[in-house]
DNA sequence: CTGAAAGCGCTAACAA
DNA sequence: TTGTTAGCGCTTTCAG
């Protein structure tokens, strides 16, 4: 801005960034200017000298061998993707700082996301990673950037990540189900090759376990809808008295609910239902779902939280979070 | 990087960005050079010079006379932003450039991203103004700051904008239904203060007319789900005989689906359903759901290109590009 | 066709 | 407490 204000630049900056030592006349002084010139710091300047963008970036990352819809529409579509999204912001958004949105789904992509990491635009990454084959997260080590995952990865990686306790999450629905009566349990899991299934399974068949029901019928799924609805067909075709359903995710019990009303059954009368992750698509269903609530956004601030301080602190050790999951009892169960 | 390339950092330079003028024995020297050192020029100092980020915002602004949610979950989770944001980061990214996700919903946040493009951080701006009351439009004119809208804003701005021809979808749902057989028609329009509803909402009377129906029950919906449940219910209320309904979304189109079964009306045989959007909800539907396609990614693709030229081209005239809608026949109608 | 030198706007030592 | 002085790493005239 003008100097005009007139000061030398150095005691702007010092009142711009807030640091002590400026008598408060001046400050005075030097506001007023700035008021007045409509003066606005160079973002640019100053990263190239404090090395600090200000910016993080927002990485969604699939698996994608090769190559995949020109338009990630799908993704960002995800209602699960808008969670974390809206968490990230929420938490940012009061600090003045806004994620970069970036998309990786081939060899390719993942080379031009850690290129452009590369040339210092963010300061660190939040990275929500879609498929266990996925190599970014290595790569982001490897690289490494202040880094923060989304989920435990399936393979061991130093970087800090945030989850739920799916465990303990299939551990709620279980007991739900069984106090309210259930006595011929079922589920549908997600893809089985992923942590997060194998761990909300596993909670659901320990619980059941316990409380007598060592055989759980299970058909696999992989969290969306239609693949919610043929797993549904096939439990109800393989073990008709089925009063009891626990599945993986909201999409795939909403799928379930579909073929269940499509054979007469009531719901929860004839057979109950708890999904898992309380999304919207929980509160689309009819009869409105129980489900274990998945709180992404808490969890997507905590990333934010997280990240930043290992962006102030680069020693700061490799932490994870767990965060605990609620049931949230509607009417489907 | 280490100019151990053997040559001087200018030469660097014009190779690393494609200016011509040098010589190809050089040029793969220092190719070289750089794929040893896995050097990568620093954004920051770049942009201080070329006064260019090759970085714009995705702004979705809503109205918010105070304040909302701290979580603005809901609309990242709105599979129609979804959509937006895949066909923007589709478009950007094969040129290795990536947007800024803000969000505005008061009059402080929106200041606050007024003030944050003016810092330089972006090159320009793509918004989604989910309120007609949103002042965002009006500031970024002022500003002069590069933009263009997803839809056509409520006052007129000199701002450049995309859009879907609204009408000539409520006259592809009339055409349809008319062709279909039915007689006794009604219509869920969106909120009756945005010009897309009321575009949608003239379209379909329109069209109705030319085929004889002058008057169409019409109940006003928000765009959510319960708002179409709402809505059809008072529609079956006051006109039994319905046999066809257009909902301006298929969220409402979905919604009305499940009063329609509630109240044991088949569809398609009792009652043809038609949405609009083509959104991830149409799929949800059962029966899937015949709806006007709102081709959101190839627009948001086009308000890329259209930003990227007005960047370039600080003088390029406002321009708005509005996009044809297509019906796709499913099994509701 | 290539190198030297200036300078983008800012922060941070260092002096005063 | 404030001003002066160096750069931050790059692009870009301007010479050569």
């Amino acid at each position: 801005m003008a100097r005009a204000a007139g000061v030398s630049r150095a005691t702007v900056s010092r009142v711009i960034n807030g640091i002590r030592n400026v008598d408060l006349a001046i400050q005075e002084k030097v506001k007023q200017a700035i008021a007045l010139t409509g003066y606005v710091p160079n973002q640019a300047a100053r990263s190239l000298v404090t090395r600090r963008t200000g910016t993080i970036a927002l990485i969604v990352s699939g698996a994608g061998g090769s190559q995949e819809s020109p338009f990630p529409g799908h993704v960002f579509a995800d209602p699960f993707f808008g969670r974390v999204a809206g968490g990230v912001v929420g938490f940012l958004r009061p600090l003045g700082i806004y994620p970069i949105l970036m998309f990786a789904d081939t060899p390719e992509t993942r080379d031009q996301v850690i290129a452009y990491l590369r040339q210092g635009n963010v300061d660190g990454a939040i990275l929500v990673s879609i498929s266990t084959e996925d190599t970014l997260p290595k790569l982001l080590a490897d690289a490494s950037l202040p880094a923060v995952l989304f989920a435990r990865p399936a393979r061991p990686i130093p970087i800090s990540y945030v989850d739920v306790g799916h465990r303990a999450g299939g551990k709620l629905a279980a007991d739900h189900l069984v106090a309210r009566g259930c006595r011929r349990l079922a589920t549908i899991s997600g893809p089985l090759d992923v942590p997060a299934s194998q761990d909300r399974l596993a909670g659901f068949q320990e619980a059941m376990a316990v409380h007598g029901h060592p055989y759980i019928p299970c058909a696999e799924g992989n969290f969306t809808l239609p693949s919610g609805e043929v797993a549904m067909e096939r439990l109800l075709a393989e073990h008709p008295d089925i009063d009891g359903v626990f599945a993986a995710n909201d999409l795939m019990a909403q799928g379930a609910l579909l073929v269940l009303r499509q054979h007469g059954r009531s719901v929860p009368g004839d057979v109950a239902m708890v999904g898992f992750d309380d999304s919207s698509a929980a509160l689309a269903c009819r009869p409105p779902l129980t489900t274990v609530r998945h709180p992404v956004e808490d969890m997507a601030a905590e990333m934010g939280r997280l990240l930043l301080t290992h962006i102030e602190h680069p020693d700061h050790p490799v932490t994870s979070r767990i965060f605990e999951p609620t049931l949230v009892i509607r009417e489907s169960a």
